[in-house]
DNA sequence: AACCAGGACGTGA
DNA sequence: TCACGTCATGGT
């Protein structure tokens, strides 16, 4: 594998091609009513780099940074409608309600006893940051943050250059021979961080690009990856 | 009816 | 450091 470099940067314009601007990291639409009929919420902004802008939308970024660990967007959804209905997208409100409700909310997310005091946690955190955008070293002292949350948190709620490795960018370029199938997280983001250009945008782009791709052709073996192989 | 989902933590080698 | 079990609901 010869110049990973340009092999990274060519299949982040093959995917931004195939697949366009993800608009991540999608927020509730605060003003709505209602959870579509889907059942999945829009909340995808394509192209706008500026959001989050409020410390609500952040905190809610985070919020579902933690409560889609392992589990899928649209049980994340639900969850987070709950909480927006109990009005606890908000850091000091959601500290004062009661555990046993909080529980109830995150449940569809799944992990919901530990998920719980994770949410706590982190809004304890964030209450002590006050505005103040934390160190990688911070946030990965809080209980249920670990490298990859820390790192979507960085780089899609406080835009800090942070690239995101999921199990998803290991499968791919694992599979791809751009790395080692048992590469750790740090190996894989010290990589791309290497061989990209230290853009927020295009690191946000590029994780939500590789999530997409990998939701469409690496969810089931055998995996098929003609799709980047030429470009 | 297994298997997977935009992982993290605790434990014991 | 690192492999392994555990956490849990929901969709395919």
């Amino acid at each position: 594998m010869p110049d990973k470099e340009s092999y990274l940067i060519q299949v982040y314009h093959k995917l931004y091609q195939l697949y366009g601007p993800q608009g991540w990291w999608p927020l509730m639409d605060l003003e709505g009513e209602n959870p579509t009929k889907t059942g999945s919420l829009k909340g995808y902004h394509p192209l706008n780099y500026s959001l989050p802008e409020t410390s609500q939308q952040r905190f809610e970024v985070i919020l579902g940074a933690i409560l889609t660990q392992n589990t899928a967007w649209t049980s994340v959804e639900k969850a987070l409608w709950n909480l927006k209905r109990m009005g606890v997208v908000h850091p000091q409100n959601l500290l004062e309600l009661e555990t046993e409700i909080l529980k109830e909310a995150v449940r569809p997310a799944g992990f919901f006893n530990q998920k719980s005091v994770y949410l706590q946690e982190i809004s304890r955190f964030f209450l002590k940051m006050d505005g103040k955008v934390p160190a990688r070293k911070e946030i990965l002292g809080v209980k249920g943050v670990g490298n990859e949350t820390a790192d979507s948190i960085l780089l899609y709620a406080y835009h800090q250059p942070q690239f995101v490795v999921d199990a998803y960018t290991k499968r791919i370029f694992g599979h791809l021979g751009v790395i080692k199938e048992n590469s750790s997280y740090m190996e894989v983001k010290n990589l791309f961080e290497e061989c990209l250009p230290r853009n927020v945008p295009l690191y946000q782009e590029y994780h939500a690009l590789i999530v997409e791709h990998a939701k469409r052709y690496y969810q089931k073996r055998p995996y098929n990856e003609i799709h980047l192989k030429r470009y």
